[in-house]
DNA sequence: CCTACATTCTCTAGTGGCTAGAGGAGCAAG
DNA sequence: CTTGCTCCTCTAGCCACTAGAGAATGTAGG
């Protein structure tokens, strides 16, 4: 039979920051782990897989509600995946979406840049361009 | 000489939203506005002007501290542009090195997806991937 | 002038996803 | 046995807003 780890290992081992799992657990997206004799939480193999889902998951983007569900799916492997399928395929298109706001916004910040003659903030092309969106080219949202 | 334009048309007219306007006074980014004699917000153009400039800066993803900074400067057309210049430069930056990353995630968004079979959970190559790091080729942050 | 409705007012509290800090208890090494 | 680390709970803070309650003010039509 295999100890107890405690929180501070599986802090390292999954790279996810000891209150952050304390603050999984009371979202309810980490089961309550049993405690030693002197209260302090207990984890074991299954629990550290389950933080790297979670962390590898919150890295690619995806948000604790898409997590929560991800898990559920990970519990029932009879089930089909069409809904994990959906999640990671409407994931990717908001993705794509930013990405291409992104590139809008980073063309505006190079024009804004390299038109910057470094004179007085009278005649900066930065200030100007931030003060009339008219002779702006980017209309999107950073989101 | 112009009368006060009232909060609500000041909204329309910049693309911010009312209580955003005043959260922006409260937090000091907006000067505090005259009132009428019924107590309500009176703004000037030069006001509008001022929320447009804002406005635009958050969709260009600066932060309010940020803005801040950019709207002192605005203040003083004498001084070199110097700083402003080094804020968009930096923003730049950051830009470039978030559009990377979401480069990187949507690729590894499109093996997920294009490698299910749409089969069970089981066997499913999305929950498989945010199970394993190391199948991954995604190491990075999304900020 | 009165009524109905839109707008505005202040205030508090909530959002997501944590992070920081206080104040105390447990535990392992020297 | 003491030093110093880890861990505990709890509250509050972060950013940039957003939502909602309940009251007052402004305006258009009859």
């Amino acid at each position: 039979m295999s100890i107890g780890v405690a929180i501070g290992k599986v802090s390292q081992a999954s790279g996810v920051k000891v209150p952050t799992i304390r603050y999984y657990e009371q979202i309810g997206l980490l089961p309550v782990p049993p405690r030693t004799d002197g209260g302090r939480r207990s984890y074991d193999r299954k629990d550290m897989e389950r933080l790297t889902f979670i962390r590898h998951s919150r890295e690619l983007g995806f948000e604790i509600d898409e997590i929560k569900t991800l898990l559920k799916l990970q519990d029932q492997p009879e089930q089909s995946c069409e809904q994990a399928d959906g999640i990671a395929r409407e994931h990717l298109v908001a993705v794509k979406a930013k990405i291409a706001s992104l590139q809008a916004l980073q063309h505006e910040l190079e024009r804004m840049v390299e038109g910057c003659s470094h004179g007085r903030v009278e005649s900066c092309r930065v200030i100007e361009i931030l003060a009339d969106h008219g002779q702006c080219q980017y209309h999107g949202e950073v989101a």
